[in-house]
DNA sequence: CTGAAAGCGCTAACAT
DNA sequence: ATGTTAGCGCTTTCAG
């Protein structure tokens, strides 16, 4: 059996009250009573029992990060345990542990409202994912504290945060004039892909800002793989004017990108500049590294800790914010 | 308030103990009374406090996964997180919850007795990132039960479990020889990089069986990255007798070898085949897509989960093994 | 400044 | 078959 409490009062020669004054630190304790129980639990190196502590306390000091982890997820997205670490972290420095648990839109509903009465956790963090207008209906209706990660694409109650894509279109746009790439094209995901949008909506608000018309074919779309992108890439080579650099919504159709240039032997960056999104790992792999508008998801995470234990401290609190800090990482496919 | 036991006991006119017994199936009750139970339960849409439960019970009925975290680990180390999705659902079918710690190898040892006594958990799946002698001695002396996710590389007592890298470097071997390529060449990472020394020594095995002579230089170690990948490359290219299939230690590795290949118009897999290992991002959407040694690491975490459960139910079960389901995934860089 | 005692929600031995 | 009661380890009110 463990040491408890009750061990360190006997051994004190006091009641376990006192002993769990000072192990709370406050009340008033005399000095001397004090040292005497610091002494004891020295002496039988004991270490309180939280979940009893949080048990009487009537709260679990631990978080759900409640997704969905398909076999291959990590390969897939990586991007989401970026942000689980900076969750993690921001948690464990206010003491509070992160569960991890995995499960399907369907059962999402159903879960967190379970776990939640069984009190398996405080607050929930919940990836986009996962969410519906069901565990919208439900979340609202039982007042659970929670943080959706990711923009819902549908009318809702939820408390989100999310990365802002224009702002990264935007600065990529903006890098790229400003090392005097004059012409940009772009090339991105299906139009249903909202992140791709969402970035080229940027490109085009800074070119517009600079009075730069985009030839109809500088603005491609498809599906972000290799022999697609190659294809965009030759697409955008067509043209009458030739783009001065080309802005890859993400990493894989930058390589199929840098590939189709490299196959006409059309110099990066000298003669088309490149510019990704995100530090994925491609990005400092591929030949030539690519410059990257990097969106730092692990902070992400970090913020979204942050906001989860507000909202858990105070349960009205609404917040629906996106949350940047994008930065250019120059590296060798941009002068 | 939420709804406890007491509010189903009085609201079915009956006692708490006789509520637990009907919501732990045990113990012999009567149709009728449980019936009643049951009611009342639906009534007040009644959910057990599985925290006070636990507590009641005196097990917490979560393990944590003990690793190191830093920014960017997702996208430098994707294994780790598939490894954790298995763990999670392993241990999901059995009810324990998983919590994720990021600890460095220093502040492992503290962390992992602070918690074990804390009562935070009943095991410890420890990532072989952050295990120590220091970190074995401690759980030795305190038998915590615990298991280690990769082969420690220094003498212990720790229950570990890892995969076996010779075997899916037989596999690799064997499969190039069956499918007629007679020569091959084996381009590794550092020396020092156990991964890929494991792995060649599984390649060698099968080429000694099958009588075959390597030539000096059909062996490479150096970096995993483009730039050596590929003068390693040349380096083989260079010998008397080319080889006719080479096998690359890592997808990065490939990335460099496949354009060596390609600059030099060398067809892959007609003139040269290429096996690498690892369902990494890379492996499938390189041009052409690799042939790899896939080893399942989901499984791996699966495999976890239901050691560390056994460990935390007969804490004086050993194990120290490998575990292993690796498989070739063929693709388009072999005939 | 200190300690007795109630309670957190549930389980399980023990009576009845 | 059912109920009483004593915990599980800790916090916190309330007397003293």
């Amino acid at each position: 059996m463990a040491v408890t409490i009750k061990d360190v009062a006997k051994q004190a020669h006091t009641s376990i009250a006192t002993v769990s004054k000072v192990l709370n630190g406050s009340y008033s304790i005399s000095q001397e009573t004090a040292d005497r129980i610091q002494k004891a639990i020295q002496e039988l190196d004991y270490r309180p029992n939280l979940r009893a502590r949080n048990f009487s306390k009537q709260m679990t000091k631990t978080v759900v990060w409640v997704t969905s982890l398909e076999k291959n997820i990590s390969f897939l997205n990586p991007h989401m345990f970026e942000i689980m670490c900076g969750l993690e972290k921001a948690l464990f420095l206010k003491d509070y542990s992160l569960i991890i648990k995995s499960i399907s839109v369907q059962d999402a509903v159903g879960y967190i409202k379970e776990a939640y009465y069984a009190k398996i956790a405080d607050g929930f963090v919940i990836h986009a994912s996962v969410i519906s207008p069901e565990l919208d209906e439900m979340i609202e209706k039982e007042g659970i504290p929670h943080l959706v990660v990711g923009m819902p694409d549908f009318l809702n109650h939820f408390c989100w945060v999310d990365v802002d894509n224009r702002f990264a279109g935007e600065l990529a746009a903006k890098f790229l004039l400003e090392q005097g790439y004059q012409t940009l094209a772009f090339l991105g995901g299906t139009q249903e892909d909202k992140i791709s949008m969402h970035r080229l909506s940027g490109v085009m608000s800074v070119l517009k800002e600079h009075d730069l018309i985009v030839p109809k074919n500088h603005v491609q779309h498809g599906e972000s793989e290799y022999e697609n992108a190659y294809r965009m890439t030759e697409q955008v080579l067509e043209s009458d004017e030739k783009p001065q650099a080309i802005i890859c919504a993400n990493n894989y159709i930058a390589y199929g990108c840098i590939s189709a240039l490299h196959d006409r032997n059309i110099e990066v960056p000298e003669t088309i500049g490149i510019v990704a999104f995100d530090q994925h790992p491609f990005s400092g792999i591929l030949k030539p590294k690519l410059t990257v508008v990097n969106i730092d998801v692990f902070d992400l995470g970090v913020q979204a800790g942050k906001y989860i234990l507000q909202k858990i401290r105070k349960p009205n609190l609404h917040i629906q914010s996106y949350i940047t800090c994008p930065e250019i990482i120059v590296r060798e496919s941009t002068k």
